[in-house]
DNA sequence: CTCCAATTGTCGGCTTGCCGACAGACCGCA
DNA sequence: TGCGGTCTGTCGGCAAGCCGACAATTGGAG
């Protein structure tokens, strides 16, 4: 089950070991806080993979955005897409401009796979958002994120499961393509029914799992 | 500018021609008119490039359904999306399992490149419907449609651009993640407002591109 | 501890667009 | 030339969710 938190499995940092001297076409560099990343106006295509905090991609129009994906640690990024790149954090990333990369490509074939691969879930990704977008309303697109979440992340305790989101209302309205309000709406109905209750600003816990994934099968 | 009208402009018909060879692993497969080329609860992965005829890929959840893309002749996909392929009319394409295609890309690996090159463009589309979908009403997502068609296969002529459709209101519908009514009513309100005139059933004419050029610029 | 700034909760009005229903138009076919 | 099936236009009612406004809460920084 593909998650907005969790971009990509291919453990690019592992092939960093495996062969430094690949390493040599990557370069770290460092960004702060809220600062942007990447913009696609710029011409330069890059890929990188993250080694430290945590980033945002997202669309912009007009004056309103939509958050693709979060990016973690290890997670590995193409800039194929016309979209955001913006850091959340203090974050470190390794970049390679992708025509460098094609080279490398060349020397490695086995290399494109891991390409096809992360292409494939970056696809896979925004299918399954378009699934949200186009069929799903608000109440049952945050189940979904809450799910996944859970499933991503989640401390299971006597309670229930614990949720550290490290994201504020806002930020999940962001995720979710819906606003503020609605959100804070809706998690409100969840506690007063007993499904969820906060533990702190961001992280929750789901008092009851099951009565989540029966709102996400039974329309 | 990309389109929902054609999803990939890597020639790889010609790579046929170039290397028969290649072809061999490529077996033709016809498909009547309205039946399912292939459905995300198969397993085999495929990839393929359209000989003739139009195929529809599209999501479907519950009861609705949501158009993603249109292939005609030429045009490569690969079900690396789980997402249903159906055929629109007689349709003959080539098909070739990812598996074997894997082999084909170990040989020769410039064949990587145009199949990353694929799945970018498949990327590419799914965030500009997300874009559509997450910013812009029913209103905006049309008038991006019918300037994508007219300039993807739009004839001018003194009246205006001529755009032959060969879809209903209803396929229009599926394609912009609405209804059959709304489109209907949109498109005569622009009829109303002299922007717009039918040919006949599924195509139209486009008397004044440029105030929906403009539609499209200013919010 | 206190205060400030940022985050969160809540309300009502308003708009968009869905849905069901039905009427009319069109098309191929015999 | 009439018939049946399909496609298109149109209406009214209704629900989801956006938006602006404001109050309440919270968590740090000093």
């Amino acid at each position: 089950m593909p998650n907005k938190m969790k971009l990509s499995d291919a453990d690019l940092l592992s092939l960093f070991h495996a062969d430094p001297d690949f390493q040599t076409n990557f370069t770290p560099r460092h960004y702060a806080r809220k600062t942007l990343v990447y913009s696609p106006f710029e011409e330069k295509n890059l890929v990188f993979v993250v080694r430290s905090g945590r980033l945002r991609i997202y669309l912009a129009y007009e004056d309103k955005e939509f958050t693709l994906a979060l990016l973690e640690k290890g997670d590995v990024f193409s800039t194929h897409t016309p979209a955001f790149v913006q850091a959340l954090e203090g974050t470190e990333i390794l970049v390679c401009s992708t025509a460098t990369f094609g080279q490398a490509l060349a020397r490695r074939p086995e290399l494109s796979l891991t390409m096809v691969k992360v292409l494939g879930e970056l696809l896979q990704n925004s299918i399954q958002t378009i699934e949200g977008l186009a069929f799903k309303d608000v109440r049952l697109r945050l189940v979904d994120f809450l799910l996944g979440a859970a499933a991503d992340r989640g401390r299971v305790t006597a309670e229930g499961t614990v949720v550290q989101l490290g994201l504020g209302t806002e930020d999940i309205a962001l995720l979710i393509g819906t606003t503020r309000q609605t959100i804070s709406q809706i998690i409100n109905d969840f506690i007063k029914s007993d499904l969820l209750q906060k533990i702190d600003r961001k992280t929750l816990l789901i008092k009851d799992l099951e009565a989540f994934q029966e709102m996400k099968e039974i329309s």
